[in-house]
DNA sequence: CCAAAAGTGTTTGCTCTACACCCATGG
DNA sequence: CCATGGGTGTAGAGCAAACACTTTTGG
């Protein structure tokens, strides 16, 4: 490894893929783009990773800049580097991967740095800028990859919610119905929520709320099925 | 998204964890650096991404370059960012891992870049330069992790194998014995191998030569256990 | 013929899945 | 009292784990 100063450096940003449900709707994260390239586009929110700060960091800032949100769920998802996936140069982008719970507030007018930001449903997606649209579509089979075998989901959901409710969430997320009796027996037996004393009432009988168990181990123990 | 050319750029870098088993041992190939910081001490292999190459592409050659190694498995790992990683100022490294099989050569006196590879068994790894240490321990999750749903481990091993061996390979890996018939029965029925018509003959009876099938599905379905 | 490693089935227990009815509340 | 969603148990099938002896070769 030789000095660091002899060679031209690729510039490197943060792109982070906000996930939230709005409406029974699994969306996305999305800035329209004022400037070329792509202007008038939909992309991710991202931007510039400053030169004191974490990567993790620089895309909590960036998502608080553009759109509002802190303290979501984040993760780092894959580090994208094809020298053509911006046409102004060499980008390098190390992707995250978010998760926002359904009550948190957005602001949709722009903040510094972008024009807008709005929640779109997945299956009603835009053409997105860059490579952008790959990066989501890998953000989401991480999402539902993830979803079954880690306590993830709940990050999507507020602080306490019902079982109806979180089946509801596996459910939209991975695309398929799942068994009320099963999905409960299992939820509860893992051992990652408890009751809370109180209820909620809507129509019909009122429901317990459960909440997340923060001493919970977060990865299920998966059985192993290959050898 | 603002231009490029305004802001100060980290350096980037890509590092290379390579398993390879020698001597029954899961072992990891590292470097002996000659110059500060760090001097004398052992580290990764790596080095800066040039701007017209694919971060894999870099990986790939950094690798051959310290190493003669060629076409292995890679695979991206993890970006490390942490703005104090490096005392030379703020470089962001691009981890990826990478299994070797135990037959190849690998050139430890050393090339261009680096004085010396050698393979170091991972239960007796000396003191590594930078945060590495914490990037191996990662690989070795991630590693173990995948073997057990994905056909990752015959990378580790030549053209052609005895399942005695394959075996032994998990065993290595995963640091546990496995019962002969169940591996056997289920890796079969996995149909991600098929024998050959070779045998091998050493000690004792001869045992039948397989080979990986590369039409064969990498990833084994995983049953779902939550929820 | 002996040592060494290869190869081969069955039984038992557990876990996943499918499935239908009663309960509590609000209007 | 009726409509609405909440909550609960069981039987059958399929999969995983435990376990010991026979076969083939080389010396």
């Amino acid at each position: 490894m030789k000095y660091t100063y002899e060679y031209p450096r690729p510039a490197l940003t943060v792109d982070v893929v906000a996930f939230s449900l709005q409406n029974q709707n699994l969306c996305v994260l999305l800035v329209a783009r004022g400037e070329a390239p792509f202007a008038g586009m939909w992309a991710l929110p991202g931007g510039f990773v400053n030169m004191d700060e974490d990567l993790e960091s620089a895309a909590e800032r960036e998502l608080e800049e553009e759109t509002g949100l802190r303290g979501a769920y984040l993760e780092q998802l894959y580090t994208y580097g094809a020298p053509e996936r911006d046409p102004r140069g060499r980008v390098v982008s190390v992707a995250h991967f978010a998760l926002v719970p359904s009550n948190e507030p957005v602001r949709t007018a722009g903040g510094s740095d972008a024009s807008a930001a709005q929640w779109h449903p997945l299956n009603e997606l835009p053409q997105l800028a860059f490579d952008h649209q790959e990066i989501v579509a890998y953000a989401l089979r991480r999402l539902r990859y993830k979803l079954e075998y880690t306590a993830v989901g709940f990050e999507l959901l507020p602080e306490t919610f019902t079982l109806t409710e979180l089946q509801q969430t596996y459910e939209i997320i991975l695309g398929e119905e799942l068994d009320k009796r099963n999905f409960r027996r299992r939820i509860l037996q893992a051992g990652i929520i408890e009751a809370t004393q109180q209820k909620r009432s809507g129509e019909g009988r009122p429901a317990r709320l459960y909440r997340y168990r923060d001493d919970a181990v977060a990865e299920v123990k998966t059985r192993r099925l290959f050898p």
